[in-house]
Order: C-alpha cells, then sequence, then structure tokens
RNA sequence: GGCGCUUUCAUCUAAUGGUUAGGAUACAUGCCUCUCACGCAUGGUAUACGAGUUCGAUUCUCGUAGGCGCUACCA
C-alpha cells in the first residue's frame, strides 16, 4: 500500500474562492488520518492570467486556517520544481513523447480561424469529425508541420482522442461514472506561445511524478476526468482514484458562490481581505472581519460532509479523526451565513479574550476614547455572548464610555411610565448615601431597599436601566454602575429624570 | 443545444426495503430573569413528480421536472 499522496493546486489568479479553500481542507483532513501528504502546487500555466502576490495570499490563508501542507512551494520537498511555470523542460519531454507515440499532433488554427469554424458550424468541436479540416500535422503532414515551427509558426500539440469508447471514472463519492470519449474534443495540451502545457497535461504529468494517490477536487472537473484517464492511459501511467466534491452554492438563487453574492449578502467569500492590485478593489476576508479560523474550518467541514452523528461543534483534529470522503454528499451546498455566525458566535465565547480586546480597544480609538485593556476586558467578559462578531461589540456596548442622549422608543414606552421619574430620584438619593460602591454589596443594598419601599423591582430596575444606557439592554445593571462608578452613575440616572420629565 | 452530476424541513444534513423520517441553524413559544443576550425546554415545516419491482419504497429501477456543472490556446 502505496503513502497516500493528495495535493491542494491552486492557479494564482487572484484570491482563494472560499470553495477552494473548503477542496483543501478535505485533502489536509483526508491526508492527515492516513498519515499522508499534502503537496502545494502553483498552476501558473495561463501566464496571462497570472496575479501578483495571489501566491502569498494563499499561503498566508491556510497559515491562518491551520492547514499545515508537508512539501509544495515554499514548503520544500523532493519531487519539485512545484511551480508549473519552472516544468518547462518536463513537460517538453512529456509532450514529445506523446507525439512520437503518434497520440498527440500539432495544430497550427488561429484563434480567429477557430472562431470562424465555431460560427460556420454550430457545436464545432475539434475533434475526430472536423480534425481533418483543420490545420493539422495529420492533415498537412508532419514534414511541413516541422518546417512551419522551424519557420517560427506559433502552434500547439493536441491530444488524439479516439471516438466512440465509454471511459468509466470510478469516484470514491459518486461510484461510476461513465462518459462517452466521442463528446470531448482534441484539447490543446501544449502552447507554443508561452511553451507551457494547459492544465490538463500538467497536472497529469505533475499527479504522476509527485506520486500523488487521490486527487480530491471540485465538481467541476468532473467533466474533463475522462480525459485525464485517457492521457493516464496514454503514458502507460496507473490512475489515482478520484473524488469530486459538491460545489458551494451561493445562498439564495442560482450558481456557485461567486464573489458577488459576498456583496449582495454582506459576508466574506475569501478567507483575508485582498486589494486587487490592478483596480484597487477591497474583497473583505474571514480573518478582518472577524471571523476566527476555528469557525470557519468547522463550518466548511460541515458544508457536504458530515461525522455520521450529531456532533457539529469540532476540532481540527476531531475532524482529521471522524473524516470519511466516501460519506461527502453529492449535492451542493447552498452557502448558510447564519450557521456561519452561530459557529463564530460559539468558537467566541472560548477563545481568547485578547482577541475581543484588540476589537474593542481599536474602536474606542477611533472614538477618541483611552482605556486600559484591563477595564476592556472586563466589558469583554461581559459582552461577549451578545455578539457574534468582534465588530459588533462597540456597538452593542458604547454606553459604557459614551452617556445616552437619546432613549430608546421601545423601551421608554414599556419602563418609562409615570412612576418611574421617582423611582429613580428616589433609588439615586439611596444610592447616594452608600459608600460601598462595589457591585455584589449594592445589590443587595438596593434590593433590600426596593423591598421596603414594596415596589416591582422589574420597574424600578429598568427604569434606572433605561437612564443608563438609553435603552433596555445590556448585562446585569450591577455590572454597569461598578465600571460607571458612583458619580456617573448618578449623573447619567438624574439627567435622564430631568430630560425625560419634560 | 450536447454531455454529466444531483434532488429529504427555509438552510446544512442523518437514517432505513418496514421508524412517530432524527439532529443542527433559522423561526415561534415558554422557562430563567432587573432588560438584552446566553442557557434550558417545547413547537411547526421535508423524502420533487409519475410509473415499475416488492407483502411493503423515502430507500432499488426507469421516466419527467427542477437545480448545478462542463462544453476555451482558463483553471
Amino acid at each position: 500500500m502505496n503513502k497516500v499522496r493528495v495535493r491542494f493546486a491552486p492557479s494564482p489568479t487572484g484570491p482563494l474562492h472560499i470553495g477552494g479553500v473548503r477542496t483543501c481542507l478535505y485533502n489536509y483532513l483526508f491526508a492527515r488520518q492516513h498519515g499522508g501528504d499534502l503537496i502545494f502546487r502553483i498552476e501558473d500555466t495561463d501566464s496571462s492570467r497570472f496575479v501578483a502576490g495571489a501566491e502569498q495570499y494563499i499561503l498566508e490563508a491556510f497559515d491562518w486556517l491551520g492547514i499545515k501542507f508537508d512539501e509544495g512551494v515554499s514548503f520544500g520537498g523532493d519531487k519539485g520544481p512545484y511551480r508549473q511555470s519552472e516544468r518547462r523542460e518536463i513537460y517538453k519531454k512529456y509532450v514529445g513523447e506523446l507525439l512520437d507515440a503518434g497520440k498527440a499532433y500539432y495544430a497550427f488554427d488561429t484563434p480567429e480561424e477557430l472562431e470562424a469554424a465555431r460560427k460556420e458550424t454550430p457545436n464545432f468541436q475539434y475533434d475526430a469529425r472536423t480534425r481533418g479540416r483543420m490545420r493539422n500535422s495529420l492533415t498537412l503532414g508532419l514534414d511541413e508541420a516541422k518546417r512551419l515551427i522551424a519557420a517560427g509558426e506559433k502552434y500547439v500539440v493536441r491530444f488524439l482522442i479516439d471516438p466512440g469508447e465509454d471511459v468509466v471514472v470510478n469516484d470514491m463519492i459518486r461510484g461510476e461514472v461513465k462518459i462517452n470519449s466521442s463528446i470531448l474534443d482534441d484539447k490543446v495540451l501544449y502552447k507554443s506561445a508561452d511553451e507551457l502545457p494547459t492544465y490538463h497535461l500538467a497536472n497529469i504529468v505533475d499527479d504522476h511524478l509527485m506520486e500523488v494517490t487521490h486527487v480530491i477536487r471540485g465538481e467541476e472537473w468532473l467533466p474533463s476526468s475522462p480525459l485525464h484517464m485517457l492521457l493516464y492511459r496514454a503514458f502507460g501511467w496507473e490512475d489515482p482514484r478520484f473524488a469530486h466534491l459538491p460545489l458551494l452554492l451561493a445562498p439564495e438563487g442560482n450558481g456557485k458562490l461567486s464573489k458577488r453574492d459576498g456583496d449582495k449578502y454582506g459576508f466574506p467569500v475569501f478567507p483575508l481581505e485582498w486589494k486587487d492590485p490592478k483596480t484597487g478593489t477591497i474583497s473583505s476576508g474571514y480573518r478582518e472581519s472577524g471571523y476566527l479560523p476555528e469557525a470557519v474550518v468547522n463550518f466548511l467541514a460541515l458544508l457536504g460532509w458530515n461525522p455520521g452523528d450529531d456532533n457539529e461543534v469540532m476540532t481540527m483534529q476531531q475532524l482529521i479523526d471522524t473524516f470519511n470522503i466516501e460519506h461527502c454528499s453529492k449535492n451542493g451546498a447552498r452557502f448558510d451565513v447564519k450557521k456561519m455566525l452561530w459557529f463564530n458566535h460559539h468558537y467566541l465565547q472560548e477563545c481568547d479574550e485578547q482577541i475581543l480586546v484588540n476589537a474593542l480597544q481599536a474602536d474606542l480609538k477611533a472614538n477618541g476614547i483611552a482605556e486600559t485593556d484591563a477595564r476592556v476586558r472586563q466589558i469583554a467578559g461581559l459582552m461577549k455572548e451578545r455578539v457574534n462578531l468582534p465588530k459588533e461589540l462597540w456597538e452593542q456596548c458604547a454606553f459604557f464610555w459614551q452617556a445616552p442622549e437619546e432613549f430608546d422608543a421601545k423601551s421608554l414606552k414599556k419602563w418609562w411610565k409615570d412612576e418611574a421619574p421617582q423611582y429613580v430620584a428616589a433609588l439615586c438619593d439611596f444610592l447616594e448615601s452608600q459608600d460601598d460602591w462595589r457591585g455584589e454589596t449594592l445589590e443587595g443594598k438596593v434590593m433590600e431597599w426596593i423591598a421596603s419601599k414594596e415596589w416591582a423591582v422589574g420597574k424600578v430596575m429598568n427604569a434606572f436601566r433605561v437612564t443608563l444606557v438609553g435603552a433596555a439592554r445590556g448585562p446585569q445593571i450591577f455590572a454597569i454602575t461598578d465600571f460607571l462608578g458612583k458619580e456617573e452613575s448618578l449623573r447619567r440616572a438624574r439627567k435622564a429624570v430631568e430630560t425625560l420629565s419634560v
């Protein structure tokens, strides 16, 4: 039994899509649970779509998420180089092999000629039926082809596909998928223009040379997997096992999850924030939006797979232990923003509070407030169960630093009834006489006092709360007075009695 | 258009040739309680449709419909 080796092989054309993150996560889980290797390969065979910084971005994203590679670009290994643009000579050799064996041929058709052919023939496909009338080494003859190449004419190498054969792909998730070779066109394997192969050739050669045992990728690759099978066969290589993962779908409506959906529904579709180097457009990222990596990983893992029992909250190690690729669902999964938030809320409760402190400090600074970490930590601990994202903290707890200027209409209607002003005024007088302002002691005193008056606790306390907070919300009231201190608490309460009774 | 994949609550999903079709999120209600939130409890909502096989189908087969993907000198 060979060692399990899988790879994640993105194209550096921009920020990594969250769907790609999930694909990589599944590869990682699969590799880890089998004691195998995860390889990081860069598929930059399309020189025209290369985006600077994308590779670094992808690396940083996985580092943040806690997904570790064993081998590949920036990780080393003895099967490199791991950047396809650095493997030109390797691909040339294998393209030559196919050419020599008559399993591939040179084609000289220009993009314009191909365009014309498509226009002329509906559903034009470069294949057994049409290659005979195109400009290629089959119609021109090999000598003429060689002459054209020597004369510097641009060409591509196409894979010669024999029609009428059923190719069976044995998918670990879907079982046997049968596709007839007639529907495949003579795929371009290599282009002389940039001396690079296309994805199809590079991916087969690399997977073979890097001894990849399992190809776990998105469902969009399923239709071209028979082509890949045929390529393995043409080289006489053993093909790896395949698993085609269901796609991530937009939260509503049609299609797969796209960048637009993120804008539309207000959630990130990228792990990290990305600034487009050309347009300067900024796309939000999970990290910068305040999502915790554990939450993102946990949520993503469950989008298309589940452990078979009722467990949902799982650590990376638990995911590794229970992951089962054959248990993946076959149908596309809609991205549920609400559940993502729920996971984040959950992990926020047990995360390092310094994360919350930092987030809140940033907003305090932005509002010109200087505060010690210790006091901010006190509030963060009080407020975290009320938020899904750290950035919601400030709007939820700004009243700790800013006395209310306006009062929530609904809260007033419910709690600021006729007797309210006199309750609060009397309470203020009582509080004025208290020397021990610590929350715990104050609470007992106040409760006693309210009881002695035979007033309803709720009516008094909520009226008081509204004067302090500006609304009927927030944590335990003596936690608030504790933080505000005697002077500020009384100032707020008295002022509110004044303004609200006018 | 062609080819392929797919179809269980609103969403992610579990399960089985015989179950009251389970869980989670969301939603609603109740409890807790000085409010909000948390937590706890409860509740409603699902096997796309039509045939066939079978004593029995949500499960197996076929068809229909819907969804999705691919159909480039992109990956």
